[in-house]
DNA sequence: TATTTAACTTTGAAAAACAAAGCACTTTTA
DNA sequence: TAAAAGTGCTTTGTTTTTCAAAGTTAAATA
């Protein structure tokens, strides 16, 4: 036998991250409100938690407008595409023995 | 739209619980030092988890003997099995988009 | 008898999570 | 046009969580 949570991927750890990857897989862009909304979030929980999706590269941020205000999206990048995807597959094969 | 990790289990946010409940799902019982050597975990850090797990009356301990030496044993309950399956489930409906 | 092993508990430090407030800017409302 | 409200943060400080290290008790082994 073998660790069974080695392959896991700690920055996933967080539910409010894998809420935040788990929407982006699906949508190709999202709000920093939608996202705050969606996830019943203060806007510096949710900031700081973007921040470290960006660092790692997970995520990359678009700041822009709608008409003249201001609007920042979300979307998930090749590389943040591919840690959520073998973070998820870790977890699966941790409870496919069920 | 709703919230998509509103039905997470925080206890299972941990990747140690969620180790040790998966292990536990599909061993009856597991002794505290395999637990240790699978998870490579210090003896505090564990047992601080398996505390945190039994509180929560999703495991319980059992301390026996082997001969006349102690042995401590861990089992998920009813509720644990119950739990942690909600809490894959969340998590499946969570990703199932993909 | 000295050391080792099992299974903790206690202590304390480091890291992470989080809410609240502040801020710069713009837009909407009164 | 002045006040209020919204966007998207940053900063500050508290609370919570995580974790390692050391101490502990009792039995086993060398």
């Amino acid at each position: 036998m073998k660790n069974p949570i080695a392959d896991l991927n700690k920055i996933f750890d967080s539910r409010i991250r894998l809420g935040v990857m788990s929407m982006l897989v699906v949508n190709d862009e999202i709000g920093f409100n939608d996202l705050k909304q969606m996830l019943e979030l203060t806007d510096g929980n949710l900031a700081s938690h973007l921040n470290t999706l960006e660092q790692a590269d997970f995520i990359k941020v678009h700041k822009g407008f709608i008409g003249r205000k201001t609007s920042t999206t979300y979307s998930i990048t090749a590389l943040g595409k591919q840690a959520f995807k073998a973070h998820l597959d870790a977890l699966e094969k941790m409870i496919r023995k069920l």
